[in-house]
DNA sequence: TCCATATTGTTATCTTATAACATATCACTT
DNA sequence: AAGTGATATGTTATAAGATAACAATATGGA
């Protein structure tokens, strides 16, 4: 599998190979771990993968309805659970919504914690590496004596191409 | 005004004055800029004082109502709306749900951005400043082109407490 | 084929949050 | 003191997000 560095989503890209890389990561990662991409969790991963913005739980599930893959909240909240924690999907707080991971074959692989930059206009979701960040996190965190076993960091703004418009 | 250094709220300390400090500091803060510490904003900011543990908005709204202040849903969430706003509570994103901030005439006083550290075990919050982590995160951005608004970072772990016991 | 396990279907319900509109209170002017 | 506009509260209803529980089915290995 090819390492490329990681996509710049707020700039103009070859969108195709979001989707398909992303579609291949996946079916290539469950192979190798012994999971399973069935077809609801091939299709959300898919539907998520067709943009790079934030999507509530219920906006997938009236798409999986549309395709007549289920019309019932568990069925997207379990996919998205499996898909979450096979770390193909992630979740953003701010929004209680979903965005496809779109490091696909980058070195900071799957796995990683990554800090999110949510453009409020577009609802786009950009993912950056929390690396350079991470150092002064734990020092900060290990001054009061807190093990750190998970961290959230969203960044909320705009996006370079929603910048020039009105303000939100 | 005294200004003191930060609580660490992991440690032992004199949670009476977190309690009375807060409140007296709410008061002071809507005197100079013109709020109203309403009896119902009072009341819901004092209960978030009383411990540093983060509560559910409907958990609020059960106190209000044995207190016989409201039972309707609207009640509380028009006082967080107002202190969060005012910068006397925040709100976490990952628990939907709400602290004090326990700041009160520290150097980084209200207004600033925090990051949280929340303990799954107690559910206790501390905050501290996001001044040491925010180089790097604008640094981030910018190379991206995103116009950061806002910031959440909360670290999910153990308080210095909790570590001792059965893992969570 | 049979079994254990993982997955999906379905119903019901729970938690979190807000829209909308009526009523009341406040703070300021006359 | 009464009027007035803005702010705050009371109340009903409902939207939005998420999960518990159990039945039915599919899957992959013995």
């Amino acid at each position: 599998m090819p390492v490329q560095p990681a996509t710049n989503i707020f700039e103009k890209h070859n969108h195709r190979r979001c989707l398909k890389g992303g579609m291949d990561e996946a079916r290539a990662l469950c192979q190798t771990q012994g999971l399973r991409l069935t077809p609801v969790r091939a299709r959300v991963l898919e539907i998520l993968l067709e943009s790079h913005k934030a999507l509530g739980a219920y906006d997938i599930l009236a798409i999986l309805d549309m395709d007549g893959m289920g019309r019932q909240p568990p069925v997207v909240y379990r996919a998205l659970e499996f898909l979450v924690q096979s770390g193909l999907v992630h979740r953003l707080e701010k929004l209680n919504a979903f965005a496809a991971c779109c490091h696909q074959g980058s070195a900071e692989g799957r796995g990683h914690e990554p800090m999110f930059l949510i453009c409020t206009q577009c609802r786009q979701v950009a993912e950056t590496s929390l690396k350079e960040v991470e150092g002064s996190i734990e020092k900060c965190a290990a001054a009061l004596g807190f093990e750190v076993q998970s961290r959230v960091v969203e960044l909320i703004g705009r996006c370079p191409a929603c910048q020039g418009g009105a303000g939100l």
